[in-house]
Parts: structure tokens; sequence; C-alpha cells
DNA sequence: AAGACCTCCAACCGCGGAACG
DNA sequence: ACGTTCCGCGGTTGGAGGTCT
């Protein structure tokens, strides 16, 4: 009750990603309120497990869908539907939300421009009682892969173009550091936290510092 | 130049189901 | 069997940044 007042909501600070990675690895990604609890972030286990399947999973893969992706999407959607998370699990790297956001965004897009089409060309809007509205909602609520399997593979080139104006996130090096921590890991068979990386000891240091271990039982 | 509009995506919310005591 | 807690899912929102007028 008074705890829930002081949680923390809202983006992320690299402070509480470095903190939130390290007691993931520490202790596995699952009991995610424990997680919440003896990390010291002021978040809740919700927005914890959130924040890492989403963003700080070192498995993800971060930018612009790839044509072969975008592919895989539309087909499993048409096959599934607005199952997100079953369609993320045959896509390695992306997230179910990554996906939706995917989806809506660019389906929305064909939505509109097909509607576009429909209302120019008077033999197909005469010919069918359904409503603008209803052809959008359809469209991408269920399948819609029909007429998209074609646009689909042409879209490729300007995604390519927004890719290269891609930000460098301040994550960037937290990414790499984590990238080059599991190599090593691999290799050297050795615990991740256990190596040395400027990053880490500057979080670590306050990591521990301000972690009460008496609130944790 | 600046305000309006649009796009994208991180994060939140509510709900249902599984797990556990 | 039942209540509680936790987890995961799908839908939605809000804000930042980009584009248009």
């Amino acid at each position: 009750m008074v705890q829930e007042e002081i949680m923390r909501r809202g983006p992320w600070t690299e402070e509480e990603d470095v903190q939130l990675l390290f007691y993931v690895k520490l202790f596995g990604d699952r009991r995610w309120d424990f997680l919440a609890k003896v990390s010291g972030l002021k978040r809740t286990g919700k927005s914890c497990r959130l924040r890492w399947v989403n963003y700080l999973n070192p498995d993800l893969k971060h930018g612009k869908m790839t044509p072969q992706e975008e592919r895989l999407v539309l087909e499993f959607h048409s096959k599934w539907g607005n199952r997100w998370s079953r369609i993320a699990r045959k896509i390695p790297g992306r997230t179910d939300n990554e996906i939706k956001n995917y989806w809506r965004t660019h389906m929305r897009k064909k939505a509109q421009e097909q509607r576009r089409k429909s209302s120019i060309s008077p033999s197909s809007s005469s010919s069918s009682s359904i409503t603008h509205e209803e052809n959008e909602r359809n469209f991408y609520d269920t399948g819609g892969i029909k007429l998209l399997q074609v646009e689909g593979e042409k879209k490729s080139s300007d995604q390519e173009q927004d890719g290269k104006s891609m930000k460098v996130y301040s994550m960037d090096e937290v990414w790499k550091d984590i990238e080059l921590l599991e190599e090593n890991e691999e290799k050297m068979n050795k615990p991740i936290m256990g190596s040395i990386s400027p990053l880490w000891d500057y979080s670590l240091d306050s990591l521990w510092k301000d972690f009460d271990w008496s609130s944790f039982r």
C-alpha cells in the first residue's frame, strides 16, 4: 500500500537498467517481484519484467525489421492473428511488443492506402456494404496477408533507408559490454559479473552501497 | 521559423490463467 | 476446493522526434 506510492514509473534510467541487468544475471529472469525487491529498484516486478523482456535481454535484436522478418510477421499473423507472443517466439530476437507495434504502424498505413484506393475505384466501393472503418479493422485485426504479401516486398528499400538514421542509444556501450562479456564467459567459462568493465564497476559501486540487505529475508 | 500533424515505440494497464499454500 | 500471488498476454497510451504546411 504505502510502498505502491513510492514506486517509480515511466522511462528507465541507465542506472536502473544496469542494476536490473545485474540482478537478472544473479537470480535469473523469474520471480520478478522478488527481483524488484532485492534489486532495490523502486519498480514493480511487472515493470522490471517488461524492461527485461522488451529491452535489456541480450538475446534481443535492436533496430529495423529485416525484409525476411517482415515476411515472417505477415505469414504468422495470417495464421494466428493477434497472438503476438506466439509470433514472437517464431522470430528470434524480436519481442511481442515490437511485433505488435510494427504491425499496428505498418499495417495501419497499408490499410489507409487500401482505403484510399478503394474510395477512388468506383466499382469496389459500390459493390460492398462494408464500411471503410470495418475494412480497416478487419484488415489488421485478422489476416490482411493476401494484399500485403506483394507490398511487403517493395517496402524493404525505404526500411533500409530509415535504418541509416537509427539512433545511437546511450545504452550501446552496455550492449557491447554484454556481448563481449558473454563471449568471454563462453570461452573462459566464468561468470559475467565477475568480469572487469568500467560500466559495471561504476554501477556496482552504487548498487552495493544502496542495497539494504536488512529488508531482504 | 514555427506550429500542426504524424510516426514510432517504450511503458503501462487490465485481465486471465497457472502455481502454490 | 479455495484464496492469493505471480506471470504473461494483448490492448492502449503518451511522449519524443521527424515531417509537413
